[in-house]
RNA sequence: GCGCCUGUAGCUCAGCUGGAUAGAGUACUUGGCUUCGAACCAAGUGGUCGGGGGUUCGAAUCCCUCCGGGCGCACCA
């Protein structure tokens, strides 16, 4: 609807240009907006201001213009000029109604359109390091992540959803070993767990598992190498010094063989956990791809090799770096250090170089806002070896902080200290968890506190949105007859809430497309609380099982159209929509 | 110091490619279940849109500046 009434300004403003009355080079911007107040129509554009200064008229002059024009159009009943130059438009109700049918016959795919033109998108979120269970500052991630991928498709792209493991690296030697020591304390020896190490529960399990398995096999005399080592950071020494070289007693003591039972059973434990984590949090994935396969194919090395022929490397200090500061970052980074090993950075761009290769026509990564200062290097990356960084498009989520009641939760994988994605959903409920997160836009900080959390879910709007759709099914369970879908009569339907609920589900398909191309998926949630609010009105100023048959019809009709529209938007933000609650 | 995000009702937040009296939820006050589910609805109280300047017919929205909060600024990931 929207669509049609701005074409037809576009005519008329094609037709000034034209005819000459009109000379700009510059288009025209105009806004055609659905009114907040009913006195202004259903719509009403700024078009005759906006044309006021170009064309050196009033805007009430130009909209006396332009009037006539848009009074010959069948869609409009009336069409007015109202306050300092907006014209309203009042529509024909016939054509405000036909929304209904529409809805009944496209069912569950109302509201999707094809504005993607099936271009292929890699989608990647979440993407937390294998070192321990998702905790709630994850979660909102997840939760955007996925509702975007699903707006996507809705929106006519072909989505391809990823989580890069980073499976690679010092990181993942740390947790190993940090298994391996609580191993060792299993099998009775006694130490200092380093300042270092992860220190979470889940540790102690993955090593318990591993001695039920291997029972004392790899044991070795803590005293043996203890003293040997650089001295950890609460004796006054330096943390990584002393963490790296338990890493390198670890591999020395077990052996390749050895470490890898340490290392890949830590691994496997923790991903399969993730991996089970999100799946029950409605959080899918297309593929899981691994940092340690770039490694084992080469293509970390090939990357750099091919940076450095395009000569956008030099060595200092041992170290090969890259010169990204010439394309916008603001300083030069290191891709191989000086001990040889390649960065994290290093991976990524082979990462991002492989999925440009596979000619995704955009790639969106939605990371943690605190690594939004990596966003000009990877840019840098991408330019420097030719590719168009534009198809890269990285999405900032704030942190989510974590309270209970007045007390600030730290959130922390290495000390342990951390509030799990699964207990919060053990506690607040799926539906619940994934509309708080996705409720606020992304760039806002989230203040999540678990005590309120818990009190008040059944105050979480959620269930006000799930209410409309469990009463909707429990009237149509009532009425006996089946609710037709074809011959809808609109022309019952003449009350201010059944014309205020039609003009809100006709707004579905343009919140659908908008909050695709903001990337914005907590407006969707905003539509379906509002959407809600007209039917509960509704719902209690109004019988729908009334004795007149027509009647009854056209209004089981409207709630049916209702149901629909609640069912599709809530599956894009991944609630589910009970019969019953 | 530099960069990104942010400051709107007591609280939690929408609105931000400029538009007509600034909106929800919650809290508080009052009213509504012999009628399709009261996890609901109706009415009311409540705001110098952080401060100041500028652009404009018109600013919560754009620009400048100051103040406050969060997060970055590694040969960690």
């Amino acid at each position: 609807m929207k669509d049609q009434i701005e074409s037809s300004l576009q005519g008329l403003v094609d037709n000034l240009i034209a005819d000459g009355s009109l000379t700009t080079e510059t288009s025209i911007g105009f806004q055609v907006t659905r009114t907040k107040d009913p006195a202004h129509g259903n719509f009403a554009t700024n078009i005759a201001m906006i044309l006021a200064k170009p064309m050196r008229k009033s805007p009430r002059d130009i909209a006396n213009l332009l009037l006539p024009k848009l009074e010959q159009n069948a869609l409009f009943e009336r069409v007015e000029i109202a306050g300092p130059g907006f014209i309203n438009f009042f529509l024909v109700q016939e054509k405000s109604n036909a929304i209904l049918q529409q809805i009944l016959d496209a069912g569950e795919h109302f509201g999707t359109n094809n504005s993607g033109k099936e271009q292929s998108l890699h989608i990647e979120y979440v993407s937390a390091n294998p070192t321990g269970p998702l905790h709630v500052g994850h979660g909102r991630g997840a939760a955007y992540g996925a509702s975007l991928a699903k707006l996507y498709v809705a929106n006519g792209y072909r989505v391809h959803r990823e989580y890069y493991v980073n499976d690679a690296g010092r990181q993942m030697d740390i947790l190993a070993t940090s298994v391996w020591l609580r191993y060792l304390e299993l099998c009775g020896e006694e130490l200092t767990f380093p300042s270092n190490g992860y220190k979470g529960d889940y540790v102690w399990d993955i090593a318990a598992t591993a001695h039920r398995a291997h029972a004392d096999q790899f044991k070795h005399a803590v005293a043996d190498f203890f003293a040997a080592l650089p001295v950890d950071e609460p004796l006054g020494g330096d943390k990584e010094a002393h963490i790296d070289g338990l890493i390198a007693v670890a591999k020395k003591l077990l052996g390749a063989e050895g470490y890898s039972v340490f290392f890949d059973f830590a691994i496997d434990t923790i991903l399969d956990d993730i991996r089970d984590d999100l799946g029950l949090f409605g959080v899918d994935y297309d593929n899981w791809y691994s940092e340690r396969s770039l490694f084992a194919d080469q293509r970390v090395e090939k990357v750099i090799a091919r940076l450095e022929t395009a000569g956008h490397t030099y060595r200092k200090d041992g170290a090969l770096w890259f010169a990204s500061s010439k394309l916008g970052d603001e300083k030069d980074r290191v891709v191989i250090r000086e001990n040889g090993t390649p960065t994290y950075f290093a991976s990524d761009i082979a990462y991002h170089v492989d999925k440009l290769e596979q000619g995704y026509d955009q790639i969106i990564n939605i990371w943690g806002a605190d690594h939004h200062g990596y966003i000009p290097r990877v840019r840098a990356a991408l330019q420097a070896l030719n590719f168009d960084a534009d198809k890269l498009k990285v999405l900032l989520v704030q942190f989510a902080n974590l309270y209970r009641g007045e007390e600030r939760l730290q959130m922390s994988t290495r000390s342990g200290e951390f509030v799990t994605l699964r207990s919060l959903r053990k506690e607040v409920g799926c539906d619940a968890a994934r509309f708080y997160y996705v409720m606020r836009k992304s760039e806002q900080h989230l203040d999540f506190d678990l005590e309120l959390a818990k009190s008040t879910s059944n105050e979480n709007p959620v269930y006000y949105v799930q209410y409309a759709h469990a009463r909707i099914c429990s009237v149509l369970r009532q009425n006996q007859e089946a609710v037709a879908t074809e011959n809808v009569s609109v022309e019952l339907l003449s009350d201010d809430n059944e014309q205020q609920l039609m003009q809100k589900l006709a707004d579905y398909p343009e919140v659908i497309r908008s909050a695709c191309s903001k990337q914005a998926p907590h407006t969707l949630v905003q539509y379906l609380r509002e959407l809600a609010q007209r039917f509960h009105n509704y719902y209690n100023a109004t019988q729908f099982l009334v004795d007149s048959k027509e009647l009854r019809q056209a209004r089981l009709q409207l709630i049916l159209a209702v149901q629909h529209v609640l069912v599709n938007g809530l599956a894009i933000v991944g609630v589910s929509a009970p019969e019953k609650m």
